[in-house]
DNA sequence: CTGCGGCCTCCCGTTACGTGAGGGTCAACC
DNA sequence: GGTTGACCCTCACGTAACGGGAGGCCGCAG
């Protein structure tokens, strides 16, 4: 009894050239050998290959592989589960991915363009916490700050010194469209305002036209921001919520 | 405007060289560089850069992937409705092999162990005919047949030789068992059917213990396989057929 | 006894990066 | 205004997981 390098190769859908590998690398070396030298594979052999190559499809490095299957704690059942579980996590993470395919075709039918930002969270971390699952359910209202307080974390001085500098660019562009006596439910000013909207979804959270109102008003509400804009122009803060509500109007 | 190596690779998740890399190979040229030779991302290269990854994410070389998204006969939304084509693919796969897993689940509750050869089923050819999909419903009976045609297909003069001898020894095994006066429904010719059944599950299809008892009628009625068995003993068709009979009771 | 298919062991090549080495850049802080 | 620290650059060698021969033994079929 036993199998031949390529009888194993060929059951399993894979090179002898690997199976070689395999033996090289202390993974999975041949219960047998032939007085000739040829390798035997015992079906022992066979069931652990199996259990190499699916872990190697969920993309483990063959060393992760051999330190997973020769774990002495590790009954076949719990191997197993583990096993469907990492499927699960898997097959969710592609349905992510597509579920953002089919939105991505959903805005282009729709004429939105998406920030790369946007498109990238598809990939983004696979949340530390994940096993808090249902947390998302509990932020509800504060989900922008937390967005915003997990993606600045990880900003260096670099990142900083860019946000400042683009944020001063959509400053100076609000202020020269206020200058020349640009309409607040104008273009221009529309243009900038959503440029501005744009800047805090790259760089903070993802901000809704419902969100962007609100910040709007806190502008002008609040001390601390309207000093901001009025250090610069007179009125300038109430210009800028006022742009960005024509700019929101249509997305009502 | 621009983001630099580093911000880009943080927003995609991955690592400056791999970006270096990217640029070196030619799949992801930077579109500026500073003055002191820094690379300086636009928004259209993180765009790219985000293709690429989600390519890449599905196993595609970085030659390949330069390809598709080289190829000028591309507008974005038929590469759109490709990666969701992709992704449902890798999908059912993935979830064709949890099914699997569940599947050994069981069978292990139930003390039922697999034979290599199911379980690989699992990984098995994407079939070559993936396009005509509902070629699985059209087979229905002849399943069996399609299966051992598929499979022998591939089979080596080596393969070969392994299977007349396994199926020589099984029938040696049948042979001594009746010469021995043991009865065809006790445990030895029945542990000899079960063997027997195994080969066929090995070699040539999944033999369930209803086809089994198909074939054990077969090789009495049909002379080509009565004379094999009758060829070593008189009446061996028939002591086969019973020991295949009652190896097949209790999963009745 | 010779061919042919399969097996063996080196051993170099390839892909997609990892990992420094050695050295500029630039806003910031003293 | 020099230094510090974070970031950037270009070589250039290292690594993982094999691919693909070269050169040679094994075993059966003709």
């Amino acid at each position: 009894m036993g199998y031949s390098v390529g009888q194993a190769a060929r059951f399993a859908g894979i090179t002898v050239r690997s199976l070689h590998h395999y033996d090289a690398i202390g993974l999975l070396r041949p219960s047998e050998r032939s007085a000739a030298g040829y390798r035997r594979y015992s079906d022992p052999d066979l069931d652990r290959l199996q259990q190499v190559l699916f872990y190697r499809e969920l993309g483990f490095s063959l060393e992760e592989i051999a330190v997973i299957l020769d774990d002495p704690g590790v009954d076949p059942v719990t191997h197993l589960r583990r096993q469907h579980e990492l499927l699960r996590r898997r097959i969710g993470r592609l349905e992510a991915m597509a579920a953002a395919v089919e939105r991505a075709m959903e805005a282009r039918k729709m004429g939105i363009s998406l920030t790369p930002q946007e498109r990238f969270e598809v990939f983004g971390d696979v949340d530390p916490e994940q096993y808090a699952e249902e947390a998302e359910e509990r932020w509800g209202g504060s989900d922008a700050f937390e967005q915003s307080r997990r993606r600045t974390a990880r900003y260096t001085k670099d990142d900083w010194r860019a946000v400042t500098a683009e944020a001063g660019e959509v400053l100076e562009a609000f202020a020269a469209a206020f200058a020349e006596g640009a309409p607040a439910d104008g273009e221009r000013a529309m243009g900038v305002a959503e440029r501005h909207r744009a800047h805090i979804t790259r760089w903070f959270y993802d901000c809704t036209y419902e969100i962007h109102k609100g910040l709007g008003e806190m502008y002008v509400a609040d001390p601390r921001f309207a000093a901001n804009y009025e250090r610069v122009a007179e009125g300038l803060s109430r210009y800028v919520r006022d742009a960005i509500h024509a700019n929101a109007a249509p997305h009502a």
